[in-house]
DNA sequence: GCGACAATGACAATGATTGTCAAAAACGCA
DNA sequence: TGCGTTTTTGACAATCATTGTCATTGTCGC
């Protein structure tokens, strides 16, 4: 389930979603990347665009978002663990790391006898900028 | 924004789908939940139970949960703010309470100056029923 | 009891995501 | 380097939960 024959191809469309995500900021859906895509004139099928995400969230390189909204936003983000501070008005994202909150997870996960632990963590709020 | 002219009405919709979320335990799609409605005899359309659904979770009398799988869940759960330690095999659920969480997700949006602040945190990992 | 007004519900619409499958491209190997 | 195998691509259809619509119905204040 790790390395099995599983060869992965490198291919120009790969390159461009991994491209353009190293470049752009800040979350954005698959439709949203697509359409950043075709505006450079990369030729990316949407179908495509979805599947290579998928591909990178799995691999780990890049982060999946599910807001209470609707779609699902990807981002290119920092290595290593960390969370979410996401402003309800106009959406800027803040990366906060948390050591504690980590180690809490971990510790009650233990606690009930879960193994193989994984969680999300997302904080809403209105930032300064927002706020009347 | 809170209670103004909104008068809330009372109908035997909205207090079936209490009744039946007061019983069933674990966590039930909407369309799940319509389904029992039916079973039960209560007639109940599912735009309305979706509406319901919306209103109880506004209210926060219930929780949702968006699993990675896709459907919204929602579940009546204990007072207070909590979190959710699920197993990915059996879909188990663990109720969880994490003063520690609350603290620091407050402290860190409070640090960015961020206010009106919620959260959302699952744990996901395997159970020890589950775990060969 | 009556009238205003929110709630209901059947149905259509939306819209993101996934499935399909033939054609094209990439990589391993000789 | 050339060839064959195997993955990948991409246009389109399908899926499916959720939301919008709007005439009708039921509640609640008075």
């Amino acid at each position: 389930m790790s390395d099995s024959g599983t060869a992965v191809r490198n291919t120009r469309q790969r390159s461009a979603v991994s491209a353009l995500l190293a470049e752009v900021e800040g979350f954005h859906s698959a439709q949203d990347l697509h359409a950043m895509l075709r505006d450079r004139g990369e030729r990316v099928g949407l179908t495509t665009v979805y599947r290579t995400l998928q591909g990178l969230a799995d691999a780990g390189e890049i982060d999946v978002m599910r807001p209470p909204g609707g779609e699902h936003l990807y981002r290119r983000c920092s290595e290593g663990h960390h969370h979410h501070l996401v402003c309800r008005a106009c959406g800027r994202t803040v990366e906060v790391a948390g050591p504690t909150v980590e180690t809490w997870a971990d510790k009650v996960a233990a606690q009930h006898g879960f193994t193989n632990v994984s969680h999300t963590l997302e904080i809403f709020g209105t930032c300064p900028t927002c706020t009347p």
